[in-house]
RNA sequence: GGUGCUUUGGCCGAGCGGUUAGGCACAGGUCUGCAAAACCUGCUACAGCGGUUCGAUUCCGCUAGGCACCUCCA
């Protein structure tokens, strides 16, 4: 099996996979509170681990991917002061809050399943493992490293940082921590400041709430992922990803939960994503200036100038290294665009020279081939693409060289178009690269193949009889009425290009 | 204030101690009735100032700008 090197933030560098178990590969991702529509930033984390999801089955992995629902817990602010982040929405548009869950995480599922992001394996919600939660609880009160007050159960975190290193994955000491704390109001209960809550005693209008030992309340926003990562992968698992932002407090968080609790921080590889800037600021819910993903597949938003389609996001991610800030723009938006066009212009073009069809394959069926040892082609640059994709996509998930080397088959296939010979096993590597890299570990997808099936017919045999009577037209040089066609297709969306094989069509 | 990251050509964005990443845009050419597409060619940048080195965009220091986390955030 390939080498595969991934930045643990735990070292801050490049490190060898080795998995717990040969073969096996345990992953958790942090997913999202599900309150709202999923926005540009929510994509990253969705196509980057899903590339490395995809990417280890095509290694040969057999992988568990968990990523949660977290749909209670979250608060809004303070971990004292604030209110539930689902509580207060349900209360504002007036639902029970399981409604507002169930209409977000629906709109979550649809945002992904466009961005052709794979379903885990297993999705498991924060409310679904209260009884967890509190056996974890008391686990954490017995080793000495929490405290109940006032109803509410508080991890210690100065105890436990005389114990062990709270700290240690953001890279930072308790004092420090210390030095950023803002005015202590808001402390209540709490014995320090940075003390997080494992349970909070609900407050008598607070509607989401469960009996426990303590009162009737609810479960820390940070401890969910540490019960449910352990009980879907393990004491120890292989990857544990999310967004940088999470890095402190939640992932610190989780770590010492799980150190006082299982005896183990439990993750061996950290992984991060970086953010999503719009006018190089972090796109975020509560600065406001984010753009949900369905504004952004039809452009509705004063700060789009046009609507950009799923692949055209996913591919715009790709084209960026996950551990890089990613700046939007509506400029870098359009250039991702037709990039991706001409990849999947070329793909096109590379079918018609195999002579085959290309079925799509459903969303979400596992479909992932494993990687053959080597490559057919006889061409040595097809096989230096090969070689080259690989190693940038196991050198950290270096998705941006890979595309890089993506578009050297492109520039192939074109050549090939105009009349470059490619041999037949050539033209097989070829084709091989693009179902296993270009739509199996990238996930791309040509979406003008998979529009209306049944119209799709109808308009192809209209557009062979108008054609038709535009060559007719062209034959007899008669170039007002072949332009007149054209031009008026052009108004309905549809581009005619005129190649020496004759009139090719495409809907915008 | 504390901690860390970052500054690449018109735009996006990789990378590396010595070899033009790639995409988009732009210009010229080929092809074409025209157009489009495609192909070929051009555009050779690494914030500033010092240092290390035979050689630095790449390492070190300083200066300037930007960002993130320290409070909920992917």
């Amino acid at each position: 099996m390939r080498d595969l090197f991934l930045t643990n933030t735990l070292s801050r560098k490049k490190e060898l996979f080795v998995p717990i178990q040969k073969g096996h590969a345990g992953m958790y991702v942090c997913g999202p509170t599900v309150y709202g529509d999923a926005h540009l930033g929510h994509a990253r984390p969705g196509v980057t681990y899903d590339v490395l999801f995809k990417l280890l089955k095509h290694l040969g992995y057999k992988v568990r991917y968990v990523r949660n629902i977290t749909d209670v817990g979250h608060l809004e602010h303070d971990a004292d002061e604030g209110e539930d982040k689902i509580t207060k929405k349900a209360r504002l548009e007036q639902l029970e809050p399981m409604e507002v869950v169930q209409n977000y995480t629906f709109r979550y599922h649809e945002a992904m399943r466009l961005l052709n992001v794979a379903p885990p394996s297993i999705e498991p919600r924060a409310s679904g493992h209260i009884i967890e939660q509190i056996e974890t609880i008391k686990k954490i009160l017995d080793a000495g490293y929490a405290y109940i007050s006032n109803g509410s159960v508080y991890f210690d975190v100065e105890k436990y940082n005389r114990d062990h290193h709270y700290g240690i994955l953001s890279g930072r000491t308790l004092d420090d921590t210390l030095e950023g704390t803002r005015a202590l109001d808001g402390q209540g209960d709490k014995r320090a400041p940075y003390d997080f809550a494992l349970w909070k005693k609900a407050e008598p209008e607070h509607i989401m709430h469960w009996p426990s030992p303590w009162s009737e309340g609810f479960p820390g926003w940070h401890l969910e992922c540490s019960v449910m990562g352990e009980k879907y992968l393990g004491s120890d698992f292989d990857i544990h990803g999310g967004g940088m932002d999470l890095m402190f407090p939640h992932h610190e968080c989780e770590i010492a939960q799980n150190v006082a609790w299982r005896g183990t921080q439990g993750v061996h590889y950290w992984v991060h994503n970086n953010m999503i800037t719009i006018n190089g600021q972090k796109m975020g819910k509560s600065l406001g200036n984010f753009i949900t993903l369905p504004e952004l597949f039809s452009g509705n938003h004063p700060k789009l100038s046009q609507a950009y389609s799923p692949m055209t996001v996913r591919f715009f991610i790709l084209q960026a290294h996950y551990r890089s800030t990613l700046d939007f723009s509506n400029e870098a938006l359009q250039g991702a665009e037709k990039g991706l066009k001409r990849i999947m212009q070329a793909y096109k073009d590379l079918c018609a020279m195999c002579g085959v069809t290309r079925q799509e394959k459903p969303y979400g069926e596992d479909t992932i081939e494993v990687a053959p040892e080597t490559c057919s082609a006889d061409s040595e640059e097809i096989k230096g693409i090969f070689d080259g994709v690989y190693e940038a996509l196991c050198d950290d998930l270096n998705t941006p060289v890979a595309v890089a080397h993506i578009f050297e088959a492109v520039r192939i296939i074109n050549s090939a178009k105009a009349g470059a010979k490619l041999t037949g096993n050539d033209l097989q590597a070829l084709l091989r690269l693009f179902d296993d890299i270009v739509f199996g570990v990238l996930g791309l997808r040509d979406e003008s193949a998979s529009e209306s099936g049944k119209g799709r017919d109808v308009v192809a045999g209209l557009m062979e009889m108008v054609l038709e009577d535009r060559a007719k037209a062209k034959a007899a040089k008669d170039w007002a009425a072949s332009d007149a066609i054209r031009d008026h297709l052009k108004a309905l969306g549809i581009t005619v290009k005129d190649t020496k094989d004759g009139a090719e069509w495409s809907l915008e």
